[in-house]
DNA sequence: CGTTTGACTGAATCTCTCA
DNA sequence: GTGAGAGATTCAGTCAAAC
């Protein structure tokens, strides 16, 4: 175990190295133990890392109130009431406390356009996402963990408790969350990704064990589930913050995906796991996924009127043929008395109060009639190869 | 419109008579509207109730969706928003007022062992589990309706909202709820029932139509979902009370199932449409179970990328080994500067229409290539057994 | 009469940039 | 901050009309 004795943070282990990928936060980004595993208390801690620095927080809390020294508050003070004997509404105030108390602290630390997941079962999602709402999260969806091999009901007395509920929240309602739309879509054969995401548990090799053979961790969670995550919130390089870090699957599929963690745990013996786990782990490099439209460079159509692609005067169609138009010089079109760029046409002619001109308009090809849109596609793959040489 | 001079209650229509099954409480029940709707605020509605008379609770309450502008299709047609003055609250504080009031009334007219039924989306359920709770109700599970055909995103902003949640809830910690665990059983297949339930939202025939043709309701639920409800969670002759009746849906399965109702509503204009409804029906007809088409949910290529089952960066081939490309994180491939779906990249390198990705792309195994369908089969395999356990 | 096509719809917190 | 304009975006299903 080496001590980092610099930082403000008792780091146990540094399985990997720093990555950075923007050289204008270093300054920052050194203040902060990334790709560490941080022994304490998640809001000490958390308190201790820069405002608005984290892309996005991943928390899988407690919520067996056996918590005893688990209820604390950020200068280590008791709460009260944690070791009398609770009735069932004491309990519940206590774990709201403890919530409010690390979301405070996790909402200081994220950036404007951050996120934060936070995952639970019925026993606390609704604490959990009442207090979300409460400090001005903005739910963006709930997403379903559908187990595929849930733990049977043994007693006969209620339904499978086959699932668990995971709450994507960003920082406020205007705030503009990171969300790979279009890599979801793909993860998803083609169609958009629902808000229940159908996942076995964590079992067999990808299960950590300890010595004794048992399993290491109580509710160690599967890396799909957080591959999901990571993957659709986060771009690469980002920073990820578990408060909750455990045996550390957050920190594992960060690093196969070439993100940045930070982890929070209080129990040794579960950083040790982690750490040996994350050691293991080959950093991941071919980490490109779909891209959007949004995120591709703007074209606009003069564009194509200008390199000679399409000709002034050259007549585009509706997909049916029945609508016409005529290109002009500024890469606008005209149709009889109307004019206006491609979009405003389309919209104009077909009485809508838009319409995507790309997809709207097309030109007589050998083949028939085509999108404008594919010849876009085509000056966007020169130019990204003229953007390689 | 008759109205029942004798009661506390005006009842606007009494669509069949009361149906006993137990003459000792005859007296009791006497007080109650048994099978009739109630116009009027359903707090005070159930404050005329006897205390603890009423078997079941069921209560989908507004959402408190707060919408903002409008929104529309792809195809530029207008999405028909819940626009209604009944879902608008100021502020939160507004709504989990409201929440604490109808629910307090419908705690006080539940028996001991009676259970209460709450439904609800991102928008409202934390706040409904969390009222739940503090009034001492005990969470039994949280029911996931796993909504076959959603609405999609039409805004490729979100994952789609496929699903809303209800929570089952006793009395008390100590309480015995009814639960017929082996109707559960064999409704579905000889397997537990499981907390997520699919089935298709409420359109087509079933779906409520007024004069002019639109949607009687903005949000009437299947009667699929309430068939499952009733039938967990009641026995024939007892009191369902649904504090916010709409078109009736719980009164319509109630009597198909041999239940007795008690509706409160507001508007009268939906009154009228669930009695002239439940009139209709006959006792003992079947509910409408409407069978989806694909309900399980497709193995997509992403699930075993996610699933660690084909790592990242792996190499995939085609038959004869000639063609490659590599497996990105989000189940797409690459090859070249081209990438895409295993079928849409298949079909592109082979200059084919189309193309079975399955069949054609192979992993290097220990015996030679083998088509990634393979896995497929097995993680199908793996599936099925699971969900005979 | 059977099949295909196209229009329509559902509890939705549904864009981004630049002037 | 606000408005205008460019530009991106949908799945499962029902039903009626057309073929």
């Amino acid at each position: 175990m080496k001590e980092n004795t610099k930082s403000r943070f008792k780091v146990i282990t540094n399985p990997n190295p720093p990555k950075r990928n923007d050289p204008s936060r270093d300054v920052q980004l050194a203040e902060m133990p990334l790709n560490q595993i941080v022994q304490g208390d998640c809001v000490a801690n958390m308190n201790n890392l820069p405002a608005e620095s984290v892309d996005l927080i991943f928390a899988d809390p407690p919520y067996n109130l056996q918590l005893g020294g688990d209820l604390s508050r950020p200068d280590n003070s008791h709460v009260a009431g944690v070791t009398e004997a609770w009735d069932q509404y004491d309990t519940m105030d206590a774990y709201d406390l403890f919530t409010q108390e690390w979301m405070a602290a996790a909402r200081r630390i994220l950036k404007p356009n951050g996120a934060i997941w936070v995952m639970g079962s019925y026993h606390n999602i609704f604490r959990v996402g009442t207090v979300l709402q409460d400090q001005q999260f903005w739910i963006l969806n709930d997403i379903i963990w559908r187990k595929t091999n849930p733990m049977p009901n043994f007693r006969g007395t209620r339904f499978t408790n086959a699932h668990e509920t995971l709450i994507w929240a960003s920082k406020s309602e205007d705030a503009k969350p990171t969300f790979h739309y279009d890599a979801m879509k793909m993860l998803n054969e083609g169609v958009q990704m629902r808000s229940d995401w159908t996942l076995p548990i964590c079992t067999g090799r990808e299960r950590l064990k300890g010595g004794d053979g048992k399993k290491a961790h109580p509710t160690q969670k599967p890396e799909s589930l957080l591959h999901r995550v990571i993957l659709a919130t986060t771009n690469p390089g980002d920073v990820i913050v578990d408060p909750f870090f455990g045996t550390g699957t957050t920190g594992a599929v960060a690093k196969k995906l070439g993100r940045n963690f930070i982890g929070f745990e209080r129990e040794e013996e579960y950083i040790i796991h982690a750490s040996r786990r994350i050691a293991k782990i080959e950093e991941g490099q071919t980490v490109a996924v779909t891209k959007s439209k949004r995120s591709e460079p703007k074209v606009p159509f003069g564009n194509l009127v200008e390199r000679g692609l399409v000709k002034i005067g050259t007549k585009v169609f509706s997909k049916n043929g029945i609508l016409s138009a005529t290109v002009r010089a500024d890469g606008s079109l005209q149709s009889g008395k109307q004019s206006g760029s491609i979009h405003k046409l389309g919209a104009l002619l077909t009485n809508a109060p838009s319409c995507n001109g790309w997809t709207f308009w097309h030109l007589q090809g050998p083949s028939g009639l085509q999108p404008i849109d594919t010849i876009r596609s085509e000056v966007r793959a020169e130019m990204a190869e003229a953007a390689q040489a």
